[in-house]
DNA sequence: ATTAAAATGTAATCGAATTACATGTTTAAA
DNA sequence: TTTAAACATGTAATTCGATTACATTTTAAT
C-alpha cells in the first residue's frame, strides 16, 4: 500500500507556517472532518469565515492538485488514520462515545505493536518453540489470563504444555527445569520481583526463558529472548487495558509461526481436539 | 462511526441489476479504482465508452449523491479495504510477511465489532453490574482466561467479583445465587451445553445473565442481556484467535463505563491496589 | 514612515456536474 | 408479429462549484 499523504496529520501537527487565515481553515476542518469530506469550497470558507480562494490556496499548499482532490486525500486520511484517534475516554462521554474509543485504543496499540515490532525475535523464539521438548508459560496478575490463553494456542502442537500463575509453582518448575524445557514468561513491566528471580533460576537450570515484556524492563535483560512490546499504557489511571491484547496477538504469531513450520503435521492432532470438543456443543440448528 | 457503504463491494458483488453500459462503468472503475477516484466524470466516461449522464445516475444508483460524492465513498472503500486486507496466512509466508497479516486480523475484527456492537446493550448491562451486589464471570475452555482477565479488571470497583472456569462450580454457584447476583457468561460459540443449563439454573434463581456471545446462538437466547459479537472466525482451520480480543475489548468498555458511572468514589480504592502491588516491583532504575 | 512582500478578498471565468429532454432499445401484451 | 409502454442511453442546455486574475489589505523590514 502506498504511503498517502496523510492530510489529518500534516493539520494536526501544524508543524508548517499557517497564516492567520489558514489556521481557521484547520479550525473549521479539525471541527468535523468527516463533514468537511461532504462540504463544497463555499460552505467551508463560510464556515471558516474565510474566502474560498483562501480555502483553494490551503489545499493546494497540502500537495492537493484543488479543493475536490483535498476533499479525497482528506477522507483517505480519516479513513486509515483518524480513525483511530487516540482520544482519552471523557467523564460525561455516553456509551456510544466512549465505546469507540476504547476500540479505537486498542486497534492503535496492535497497528503501533505490529510496526514496532522485531520480527527476527519473533523468529527465534519460533525456532526455540519447535525445538522445545516442553513449554510453561508463566504470567502474574493481569498476565496469568494471558499465559492461560497461550496453553490453549499452543495445545494443538504435540508438545506438552502448561500454564501457572502461582509463583511457588512456577519457582519450583524453573528449579526443576533442564535443557529442551522452554518458559514464555509474560509480564506487562516486566519488573515483577518474583518472575525475575524465576527465570534466573530456569535459565541457570539450562532452560531457555523467553520473555514478552516491556523494552528495557529487568525481565527483557533476563530472558534468552525477549519479545519487547512498545505498547502505551497509562497505567497510572487504568489497570493494563491494551497490553493484553498486545500480548496475545504476539502469542497468536508465534502459535502460526509453529503452525506453519510443522506443516501439516499437526493436522490430525488438531481434528482430534476438535472431535472431543463436538459432544459439548448444542447443535447449530438446537432450538434456542 | 456511521458504516459505511461499500462502494467496492457493491461493486465486485455485482447482485444489483447492473445495465449493460453500467457493467462498462463497473469495469472501467475496477480496472484502476485508484485512479477513478481522481478521474473527472468526462474522463471516465470515455474511459467506459459512456455518456457523462450514465455515470451519473450510476453513481445515484449506488447511493452517492452524485459523481464527487461517489468519488468520495469509493476513496473511503479502497482505504478501509486496503487496511483490512484480511489476507489468509499462506503457508509459504515468512515471519516479517505473516505478522502483520494477524496484526491485521485483528484489527480488523476489532474495528468491524466496533461498528456493528449494540451500545444500547452496554448500556444496560452497565446498569445491571452498577447495581449488583455480586458479580461472577464464567468462562469454559478458550473463555475461561478471558473471565479470568475481567476479575482483574473488575476487581478496582467495590462490588465482590470472581470468576470461574469449573463447570461443576460454576453451576453450584448459580444455584445458590439470588436477586442481585449478576453472572456474566462468556462463549464464543454460546453453544457450550453445560454453560447454556448455568445460565437456565441462575435466572431460576432470579440473578440476571448477561452473555457475551455470538448473535442468534442459545445462549444470546437464554440470557436477560446478551452482547452479541460478530466476529467472522474460521474456527474450522485455527481455534478462536480473534474471538477473544473482542472479548476483552468488550469487557474493558464495560469496566470504563462502570468506572465512569462510578465517578471518583473508587478512586481510594484502585489507589489501596496500586500500592499493594508496589513492593512485588523492582524499582525502575534497578539494575538491568 | 515607507516600501516591498505576503496574505486575503472580490469578481470574473472556466470547467465539471447535473438536469431536462429527445432518442433509441428492450420487453411484454395484444 | 405488432405495438405500446417502460426502460436505458445519449445530446445539449444549464447550473453550480472551483479556479484564476487582479485589487486590496495586512504585515514585516528598512
Amino acid at each position: 500500500m502506498k504511503t498517502p499523504p496523510e492530510i489529518i496529520a500534516q493539520l494536526t501537527h501544524s508543524k508548517r507556517g499557517f497564516s492567520k487565515s489558514e489556521l481557521k481553515v484547520v479550525d473549521a476542518i479539525l471541527l468535523d472532518p468527516e463533514s468537511a469530506t461532504r462540504a463544497s469550497i463555499a460552505q467551508l470558507a463560510q464556515l471558516a469565515g474565510v474566502s474560498e480562494p483562501t480555502i483553494n490556496r490551503f489545499c493546494k499548499k497540502l500537495g492537493a492538485s484543488g479543493f475536490p482532490d483535498f476533499k479525497i486525500k482528506l477522507a483517505l486520511s480519516l479513513a486509515s488514520d483518524a480513525r483511530f484517534v487516540n482520544s482519552a475516554v471523557d467523564a460525561d462521554d455516553d456509551v456510544g462515545t466512549f465505546t469507540p474509543k476504547i476500540f479505537d485504543a486498542s486497534v492503535n496499540a496492535l497497528t503501533r505493536v505490529r510496526d514496532s515490532i522485531d520480527t527476527k525475535v519473533i523468529q527465534r523464539s519460533i525456532d526455540q518453540i519447535v525445538q522445545s521438548k516442553q513449554i510453561y508459560f508463566f504470567g502474574l496478575g493481569n498476565s496469568g489470563p494471558v499465559a492461560a490463553d497461550a496453553t490453549f494456542k499452543f495445545f494443538r502442537f504435540n508438545t506438552p504444555v502448561s500454564s501457572h500463575h502461582d509463583p511457588l509453582m512456577q519457582r519450583m518448575l524453573a528449579a526443576a527445569s533442564q535443557t529442551g524445557d522452554l518458559f514464555v514468561m509474560i509480564s506487562h513491566t516486566g519488573r515483577t520481583t518474583s518472575l525475575l528471580e524465576t527465570a534466573d533460576i530456569a535459565r541457570r537450570a539450562n532452560a531457555t526463558v523467553i520473555g514478552i515484556t516491556a523494552p528495557e524492563s529487568p525481565l527483557a535483560a533476563r530472558c534468552d529472548l525477549a519479545i519487547t512490546l512498545d505498547v502505551p499504557e497509562n497505567t497510572d489511571e487504568y489497570l493494563p487495558m491494551t497490553s493484553r491484547l498486545a500480548q496475545l496477538t504476539v502469542l497468536d504469531v508465534i502459535a502460526t509461526g509453529v503452525s506453519l513450520r510443522q506443516g501439516q503435521a499437526h493436522i490430525p492432532h488438531l481434528r482430534r481436539i476438535k472431535e472431543s470438543l463436538h459432544d459439548t456443543r448444542q447443535p447449530i440448528d438446537s432450538a434456542v
